[in-house]
DNA sequence: ACCGCTTTTGTGACCGGTCACAAGCAAAAA
DNA sequence: TTTTTGCTTGTGACCGGTCACAAAAGCGGT
């Protein structure tokens, strides 16, 4: 059973020897109090050990300084369950606490299941009983317009994380592109001449924009672009692996693969195994994603980062300063890390 | 800006026709209400798709349905950062969430300086502006009295993971002496009979009953039981390296090694190689902990894996069962997860 | 000193639930 | 029938903040 409030507005306000509002409006940091009794007021509280009621403040329309992070039940438990190590929702609260702490405010993690009747039910009932003062939606739940037009409805300012439209919303991502060339260039520069591109699914944005980096800077630095050398892996390892093989078996295969996640990067490499060619002196692999998976491969792989915890951070950032009365929504595009690592070597080291 | 509260208690009752008191019955699940009345308010409430908002109900002593978890800002950072993959987090949030759906609870996740004179602060001021009706404590904070002390005083429910006091607080753990135990069976039915130990440190009091479980096992099965092949690694790669170095280069080397953590398990890996030997032919290796490394490690690692999410939705059970007026605290032992990959083989299939 | 204007401070109501207690009502006991 | 008892329902106050609005104080100009 949890205590009474120990110290209210009302014993800082008679300490002091001020009114309750004269507090409120120092806890606020309202405009409109004179910097003497500012110091007092303020002082009082720190003497007193006052903490202010979220569940109060939430009463009279005001913020309830919470932000709701939302995540897929079937993801988290696939992650976890399969022992594939993704630490995302590590990465979501360092990323996350590191703004909100700053600003007071706290974060609620809750549990959807995408893709099924109830995922409107269950943010709904989080919304109604939390009253949070922002939601971020991470994918696959960024896409769902079930649910933005519920926070939208509802007034409540959201944040979709891999998303590029703004507006009202906060959307926050990453430079796709950039990283798509990033990684072409890459290449290139270490002299492959023949890089092929595994994409993921034409239908996903990212995945395409990545793909336009690849294009744009083969053109630019005046690579052969072949069209049979863009195969669609549909994220999946068993199709990739096929398309792999294909590409390995060719007559003219291509000395460099970029593969648009960790998935099908682990079928190139079963692949490569499995036709007697070793990486990175036959073949140079990079990824998309960063998953301690494809740290952790020998050799370890060459991989775009994707910035979770500034993503987070950003998202955070963005639903504090809208309930804070600034201006809401926007669209940020954080940079991405580019890790350099063991798969990729200069092309002519084959052994 | 979040908008008004759409529907209230008092539209419900003045829907059905009864008291504001009546519907909060139903609601709680409180007895002395008529069934049919409490059919009508229950169908109203579904109509209407009315949801208690968590603050009113916070304010008048009621509880918060709040579960508040803590983990070490530190150690978050470093599984970030290092890109280690501990996926302690995302486990931590389905487990709990598993539980806490089920009762109308939320998570709310924070991060905490242990080991610093901000860390009681940070925890002071988060259970007074949240004032959950719970909180779970991870290590290295479940041995901290500074912060257990407080939450007592504040009156607030506790869990803590990895201790077995019980008492007046939630105590969740694995069965450490088994899990000693388990490995060390397995090893000796594999034929093993020089099997090592790389204990941890001994004032960590789990690290000691995993050695229990191995000295006591050895002597159960007949084994010989050297004190020189009970090591101690702090817990570290460079003090277990060397420590892995000895014994694998005596004349009568061990010819399988049990490590307390992961990072020590590392440290055999390498040291193993470095000697000229190979894993699982002259080497059977088993780890204690089960991070996404040792699980993608080559060849994958046999280990004992802390079953966290459950450990956490037993330690949220606790605590829900507790605020809901039920019996406090009490005394959980998990039991762990032995999983068998190929770090470990048969003694005699020594190449 | 008086006026208008801005800045600073204070008061009562209120948010949406729950608590304490009182009242209504039925069945059981006297 | 009357009283006791136990179950069911309702009423007003209250939790700890903030909102809207009113009041008071400061300040330069006439």
């Amino acid at each position: 059973m949890a205590s009474r409030q120990r110290v209210t507005i009302r014993d800082v306000a008679k300490d002091v020897g001020v009114s309750r509002q004269t507090v409120s409006r120092v806890l606020n940091k309202g405009p409109n109090v004179k910097p003497a009794v500012r110091d007092k007021v303020s002082e009082a509280i720190d003497r007193l050990g006052y903490v202010p009621n979220i569940s109060a403040r939430r009463m009279r329309g005001a913020r309830s300084y919470l932000i709701l992070a939302i995540n897929d039940r079937q993801r988290t438990y696939d992650n976890w369950r399969a022992g594939r190590g993704n630490d995302w929702v590590d990465q979501m609260l360092f990323g996350g606490m590191t703004e909100c702490e700053k600003h007071g405010y706290h974060m609620v993690f809750e549990l959807i299941d995408t893709e099924t009747p109830q995922a409107l039910e269950q943010l709904s009932k989080a919304i109604s009983e939390l009253r949070p003062d922002g939601v971020i939606l991470t994918p696959p739940h960024s896409d769902n317009a079930a649910l933005t037009d519920l926070l939208k409805a509802q007034e409540i300012a959201c944040a979709r994380v891999g998303r590029r439209e703004g507006g009202e919303f906060v959307d926050v991502c990453m430079d796709e592109v950039g990283a798509g060339a990033q990684v072409t260039r890459h290449l290139a520069e270490l002299g492959h001449q023949r890089i092929a591109y595994l994409a993921g699914s034409p239908d996903y944005g990212n995945s395409s924009m990545r793909l336009d980096g690849y294009r744009s800077t083969l053109a630019e630095l005046g690579h052969e672009l072949r069209e049979e050398w863009i195969g669609e892996g549909g994220f999946q390892f068993d199709i990739a692996s096929r398309v792999a093989r294909q590409w390995l078996e060719s007559d003219n295969r291509p000395t460099a693969i970029i593969a648009d996640n960790d998935q099908m990067a682990f079928a190139v490499f079963h692949t490569v195994q499995h036709v007697g060619l070793t990486i990175p002196h036959d073949l140079a692999l990079v990824s998309f994603e960063d998953t301690p998976g494809v740290r952790l491969s020998v050799p370890p792989m060459t991989a775009i980062r994707q910035p979770t915890a500034s993503m987070i951070a950003q998202a955070c950032k963005g639903l504090i300063s809208a309930a804070s009365g600034n201006e809401e929504g926007g669209f940020f595009q954080l940079p991405f890390e580019f890790i350099e690592r063991e798969s990729t070597a200069p092309f002519g080291t084959t052994a």
